[in-house]
RNA sequence: CGGGGCGUGGCGCAGCCUGGUAGCGCGCAUCGUUCGGGACGAUGAGGUCGUGGGUUCAAAUCCCGCCGCCCCGACCA
């Protein structure tokens, strides 16, 4: 993409009233943009981003089997209340419910625990079709009291969210545990460091698994052990700091939940009827567990994780494109080069940002280092003198000159 | 929902206390000079001062209501 072309270039101040690291450095290098209180639109940049974040979780949710599927946002009361939710005072609390000009009711939809089981019920008829798992990556809305932080807690935000059926508990209790390595390695793919955390279950089960990434923008606090074996929510955590457990001394930090998985035993199956036979011929109704990923929130995590004085340095793994392609100077030459460069780079299958504004080099370095782009490629008169250009990692300090003719290798690897 | 702050060209702000021609920086447009860490000169465009009402000869400025945003707290599948 050339900046020059791109819909939201980078702005030369940081917005006054984003006050989180987050909002302040999406919104100004052009990544986000808000439209009210917790609600933001992803620019260009940021749904590059986005995508990336969201295609690393869809993979590892294929590789667990899970399938694929999208649910309706937009609800009827009725499944909710059927599982006695719709009234619930803790759910009418953050779910959107209104009546229409007619004066039919609806909710937008804050997770999908009663309209999965739904779509689930005419397709379970006997063991022999558990288990079964199915996920969404889709816009999910949460009327909070208070948002905030940029894209650490939104109204409207993106979630993936996976279900699973199972016949025994045992069945439930085997997958359980392989959704949390998956989460594990959806993580370390992502560059987030997350602590699996126990938690309460909140409105739906009494506990459950919290991913926790410390992070002083994040809005639990959890009590952990150095070695990993113990980490708690304050929540449910009964003990106190400097405490010993197993051993090890109990520390506390702040954290961002990114992750959270539930077992949810038969209470959305049976409130849906659900139900299948078993091989004894007796009826009854499936295990559930439910799993969810802010992939919209990792991204205001990501960069509260990873981000220094002058803007985001992003993981490759998610970064908008992999190399930011600067091209200094008015001189045709270097412009000529410049342009090679970026049409050689492309058609080698390397995601290029082309800065081909008329602007100063220290204008493209700033913005260049706002933006956070891995790989920095300098073209300029003097690099060209030695048929080179200059490589600069984001992470790094030093910078590097690079033979022409071996760019497309070095960036492409 | 309680407390605090804020709302003035696209962005960042001053002006408000003490009412009287709406200003600054950045950006933007045109021309020229520049060109490796936020260049320089010249000219120019761009504003319902969040919104509704009130006071007044006169309101960005004073008074009341409403809307919106940020922060702290409560809350946080």
């Amino acid at each position: 993409m050339r900046l020059s072309q791109s819909l939201a270039k980078p702005l030369r101040e940081r917005p006054a009233d984003a006050d989180s690291v987050n909002a302040a450095y999406l919104i100004q290098g052009g990544f986000i943009d808000q439209l009210g209180a917790g609600i933001y639109n992803l620019l260009p940049l940021g749904w590059r981003v986005y995508r990336k974040v969201e295609n690393i979780i869809r993979e590892e949710m294929d590789a667990l089997g899970a399938q694929e599927l999208s649910l309706a946002a937009l609800h009827p009361p009725a499944p909710w209340k059927a599982s006695g939710r719709w009234d619930d005072p803790e759910v009418r609390e953050v779910m959107y419910q209104f009546t229409d000009q007619h004066g039919k009711e609806y909710g937008l939809g804050f997770t999908h625990e009663e309209i999965v089981a739904q779509v689930a019920k005419p397709h379970i008829r006997s063991y022999r079709d558990l288990p079964l798992a199915a996920y969404q990556i889709q816009v999910k809305f949460r009327n909070e009291p208070r948002a905030k932080s940029g894209m650490m807690r939104g109204r409207e935000f993106m979630m993936k969210d996976l279900y699973s059926f199972h016949a025994t508990q045992d069945d439930l209790d085997r997958y359980y545990e392989r959704v949390k390595g998956a989460y594990l390695k959806v993580y370390e793919r992502l560059g987030l460091d997350a602590w699996v955390v126990e938690a309460s279950g909140g409105v739906f089960s009494k506990y459950s698994h919290e991913f926790q990434v410390f992070c002083e923008a994040g809005e639990d606090t959890v009590y952990y052990t150095e070695d990993r074996k113990f980490a708690q929510n304050e929540e449910i955590f009964e003990g106190k700091e400097g405490d010993k457990h197993n051993g090890a001394v109990v520390r506390s930090a702040k954290a961002a939940e990114i992750g959270n998985i539930f077992k949810l035993g038969t209470k959305f199956t049976e409130a849906a009827g659900v139900s299948f036979l078993d091989e004894q011929g007796g009826r009854q109704a499936p295990v559930m567990a439910s799993y969810g990923i802010g992939p919209s929130r990792c991204v205001g995590v990501i960069v509260e994780t990873h981000h220094d004085g002058k803007g985001i340095i992003w993981p490759d793994a998610v970064a908008p494109f992999a190399v930011h392609l600067v091209a200094l100077g008015g001189d045709n030459t270097v412009k000529g080069a410049a342009e090679k460069l970026y049409a050689g780079l492309q058609s080698a299958g390397v995601e290029v940002l082309y800065d081909d504004r008329d602007e100063s080099a220290g204008v493209k370095f700033n913005d260049a280092d706002l933006i956070g782009i891995p790989n920095r490629v300098t073209v300029s008169k003097k690099t060209l003198e030695k048929d080179s250009v200059e490589l600069k990692r984001r992470s790094e300090d030093q910078a590097e000159l690079v033979e022409l003719k071996k760019v497309p290798a070095r960036l492409s690897a």
